[in-house]
DNA sequence: ACTATCACG
DNA sequence: ACGTACGTGATAGTC
């Protein structure tokens, strides 16, 4: 009846070995490597969910000298050894394929790639659909009418699949795949110790095996090969060629003991799988393929650290205990119904008008629900009025800043953002949640019972199921508390615990303060800008319909590319993934030749600002006409900070048209705005990391570092130095900063990289302890797996451990940069802190409204003007005692493009 | 959910 | 030979 089976072989060593070099390193609690084992369960499942096939098979090489590739010892040589990193992961996939039920197929002797053709041929007899999975192209020689072939490739964690059935074999590489074996005999191939014929390449080998069919005929015709290479090198290792025939033919007759049957696929998801995937941390996989009622945790029950409290006598005992610990862990909210939008976790359920209180404090182990639903409202308040008063009680929890705008913590209280904590340990991480803190510090696994953080998910959460909102409340405190010691340790033995009590910890409450503040926005400008822009999309749309004789989306890359590079066949296509590149740097080299691509990127520009900027940034402004972003401590890799809900660390400046929104930011009445930023904040913090005498000594004497560096570099008086040589300058100054590459630069100047290559040299020369201190940040960190700031900020480096060079050299240029671009972060938080502190000092009412990474926007009563600006100034020049001065620009307007 | 593009430092 | 500058976030289009 049912004759439509489908049957999928994986090629065991081959995926894993993809998976490998495809994900970055990872590792599961206990310090197993387990990035090969994630992203092979990638691939075989994405797979299984494409194919829902009947049939499984996982195949493995089982080293033995009757191995068609051991056979010819000497071409062995090219063969590199597995990575330890790699080698352990191996028996482990083994087990975790068991546990799932997977057939795993093994034959000393044979080759996966023999196995998998036997039993494709098997299974093909058996009238099975057949996909066969490997990294490796050998494959393709099994490709039939019903057996496919497909390639999956994993670069940065996502993957890609290649399908060849028999015709996408011939239409690829113009040979069949019976063929295809012949064409790998004559081409060769390194990575699978093929020599292949000495001198033919892939071109060469295509063009005798699409016309010779195969090797022994090539060989009977040797005399009309064409061209005379090809014909020389093939007389000459005619015999290489029949042993790399031999070489790279599968044994499709391999004497297994095993039936199609005992593939057949069964409760994949079990007990048993369960308990591998949570031993190696495969959190995401399991919320995804396991149900939710069979996911109990290892050895670790919420339900048996909770303790709801029904009264206030209950009450009045979890403050003794506190006494008596001197710690506990926090967390929880008000649902405010007119303010929910502010802080993620408010949440709703209260059927009456009043406020609702539900907060979880953990004492030692347990942690105490507390709601208003148990206790009375009053009560409730005193209790947390108390709590947090206690400055000789530590408190713990997440995202302290969050909680400042429901609960009223001192600043001088013992406060661990543990958040924080766990983001000064390892900032290259997405998440700091209990979740994710408790598996990472605490190697406990705890079941993902919710699925995502998101606001309007925890909202629901309440409504639905008050149950898991509670284990959610109290894990949270749970885990703020049991974490806290741990995290404290780790900081301090790290040398962050002066960063963490002297910035971090201050800056919620610089942050939380402008956020709250929020910047004014005259909104009606706004809007008649975006009608402006409006105007000018609709003229240029209309332009280049007509001059491009179609009616498209221009803003559809694909459509773009289609119509310029296609239907009008113009020049300069560059090809991506997808398709043709159509980004501004592409356009601006065709624009002076075709005019309407000229249009395109004004529409482009207009657009952008039209949707990002007019009418992105009007749906935030709120009823006091003020627009209250969202300041993120805990997400960038360097130590600065972010800005999202809008980002207002991204407005226009650059270009006229853009500038222009920069002056609906705007003070309040009576007041102006102070801007403030440092000049080449990074650049100077080089100097004095780096101790090049000549930088500094730049610095102190000349007023223009980029044109004193122009007549450094190019060996030329100060004052003959031309505009030209100033801007390379500027651009190898900026360069630097980076990470320098020769590619880099002569991108940037639109030069040759030999060019580029002699500016870096020259540049090097003249400061030589630069070269030194990018050099020895580069081999610090991998020593170390690290590289700090002065303030001796973390950033871990695993890509420097990678054996992929693309991957390996991103990380050599984040051990230059980082260390620069986070002490000038580490010194504009330090800056913010102490204006905050100056103005408060001062009884003045000037506010920071705005901070944009070296930049201070401050909203300042027009009578505190003088006094505020000489605050800032000194406040940030001071921030930190460099070896060369911290300059510092100030300006004044009555909006933010004029004070700017 | 991912890619391409572009806004800022 | 590899394929590149460092750090972010929002939008529109495509899958």
């Amino acid at each position: 009846m049912n004759n439509l089976k489908k049957i999928v072989l994986i090629d065991g060593n081959s995926i894993l070995n993809r998976a490998f070099y495809g994900l970055p390193e990872l590792t599961n609690a206990k310090g197993l490597h387990t990035n090969a084992i994630l992203g092979f369960l990638n691939i075989m499942l994405k797979i299984l969910e494409e194919e829902k096939p009947d049939t499984l098979f996982v195949a493995f090489d089982v080293k033995h000298p009757t191995f068609r590739h051991e056979m010819f010892k000497e071409y062995k040589g090219t063969r590199k050894p597995m990575p330890d990193n790699l080698r352990e992961q191996l028996p482990v996939i083994k087990e975790v394929l068991q546990s799932m039920n997977i057939k795993i197929v093994e034959k000393p002797g044979f080759e996966a790639d023999d196995i998998l053709g036997t039993l494709g041929v098997m299974a093909e007899k058996e009238d099975y659909d057949v996909r066969i999975i490997s990294g490796d192209r050998d494959l393709l020689q099994l490709a039939t009418k019903k057996v496919m072939i497909r390639i999956p490739k994993t670069i940065g964690g996502k993957t890609t699949v290649e399908n060849y059935y028999e015709d996408d074999v011939f239409a690829k590489y113009g040979v069949t795949p019976t063929e295809f074996i012949d064409l790998k005999a004559l081409m060769g191939d390194t990575s699978d110790n093929i020599p292949g014929v000495k001198g033919i390449g892939e071109k060469t080998a295509i063009s005798i095996i699409s016309k010779y069919k195969n090797i022994e005929n090539a060989i009977a015709n040797v005399a009309e090969i064409t061209p005379n290479r090809a014909k020389t090198a093939i007389e000459e290792y005619k015999e290489d060629a029949r042993m790399s025939k031999v070489l790279a033919t599968i044994n499709t007759n391999v004497p297994l003991e095993i039936t199609l049957n005992d593939g057949v696929i069964n409760e994949m998801f079990n007990d048993k799988a369960y308990n591998f995937f949570l031993e190696l941390g495969f959190k995401s996989l399991i919320s995804k393929y396991f149900d939710s009622s069979t996911m109990k945790s290892a050895d670790f029950n919420l339900e048996e650290h909770i303790k709801i409290v029904e009264n206030s006598s209950e009450l009045k005992n979890i403050l003794k205990l506190i006494d008596e610990k001197g710690k506990y862990g926090f967390a929880g909210n008000i649902y405010k119904t007119e303010n929910y939008q502010l802080s993620f976790d408010f949440f709703g359920g209260s059927n009456d008008s009043s406020d609702d209180v539900n907060i979880a404090v953990c004492v030692d182990d347990m942690a105490y629900y507390i709601s208003s639903k148990n206790v009375k409202r009053n009560e409730i308040d005193e209790f947390i009025a108390t709590l947090t008063n206690k400055k000789q009680i530590k408190v713990s929890l997440f995202a302290l800043k969050d909680r400042l705008y429901d609960f009223g913590f001192d600043k001088n209280n013992q406060l661990f953002d543990v958040s924080i904590l766990a983001y000064l340990l390892n900032p290259n991480k997405n998440f700091y949640s209990a979740f994710d803190i408790a598996a990472e510090h605490l190697n406990l696994l705890i079941d993902s019972f919710v699925e995502k953080f998101e606001p309007e998910n925890i909202k629901k959460l309440y409504n639905e199921d008050s149950h898991k909102y509670i284990m959610l409340t109290c894990l949270n405190s749970y885990i703020a508390n049991s974490s806290l010691n741990v995290l404290w340790d780790k900081v301090s033995s790290a040398n962050m615990a002066d960063l963490y009590l002297n910035v971090e910890l201050p800056l919620v409450f610089s942050l939380f303060k402008m956020e709250n503040e929020g910047i004014k926005i005259n909104a009606s400008e706004l809007k008649d800008y975006g009608v402006k822009l409006a105007e000018g999309i609709s003229v240029l749309e209309k332009e280049i319909y007509e001059d491009t004789g179609v009616e498209f989306n221009i803003n559809s890359p694909k459509q773009l590319g289609e119509v310029l590079f296609e239907k009008l066949g113009y020049e300069g296509g560059k090809k991506t993934k997808t398709g043709y590149s159509t980004s501004a740097d592409v356009l601006e080299k065709m624009s002076s030749q075709y005019p309407v691509v000229d249009k395109i990127l004004q529409y482009r520009q207009l657009t952008k600002l039209k949707s990002t900027y007019a009418d992105g940034l009007i749906n935030y402004v709120g009823a006091d006409n003020r627009i209250h972003g969202t300041f993120n401590q805990t997400i960038t890799a360097t130590g600065r900070i972010s800005s999202t809900e809008p980002n207002l660390q991204n407005i226009p400046i650059r270009f006229p048209l853009g500038k222009e929104i920069r002056k609906v930011f705007v003070p309040k009445e009576g007041h102006v705005f102070i801007d403030a930023d440092y000049s080449q904040i990074e650049l100077r913090i080089l100097a004095h990391m780096s101790d090049d005498e000549a930088l500094i000594d730049a610095y102190n004497s000349y007023s223009d570092i980029h044109k004193i560096t122009a007549a450094k570099v190019f060996n030329t008086p100060l004052d003959e130095v031309t505009d030209v040589q100033r801007s390379n300058a500027k651009a190898v100054n900026f360069g630097i900063v980076y990470g320098i590459s020769s590619f880099g630069l002569s991108q940037d100047l639109s030069i040759s990289k030999k060019q580029a290559n002699e500016y870096i040299e020259q540049y090097f020369a003249t400061y030589p302890k630069i070269k030194e201190f990018l050099d020895k940040n580069v081999a610090d960190a991998k020593n170390t797996g690290f590289v700090t700031t002065m303030f001796n900020r973390l950033r871990p480096i695993p890509e420097l451990k990678s054996s992929n060079f693309m991957q390996r050299s991103f990380g050599e240029r984040i051990a230059m940069n980082s260390p620069i671009q986070g002490t000038a972060a580490d010194i504009m938080k330090i800056a913010m802190i102490n204006v905050d502190k100056a103005l408060e000092n001062a009884g003045l009412n000037a506010k920071i409204v705005l901070q944009v990474h070296d930049e201070l926007l401050l909203e300042v009563p027009t009578k505190e003007v003088e006094q505020v600006k000489e605050i800032v100034v000194h406040e940030m020049s001071n921030a930190a005692k460099l070896k060369v001065a911290l300059e510092v620009s100030v300006g004044v307007g009555k909006n933010w493009l004029e004070a700017h």
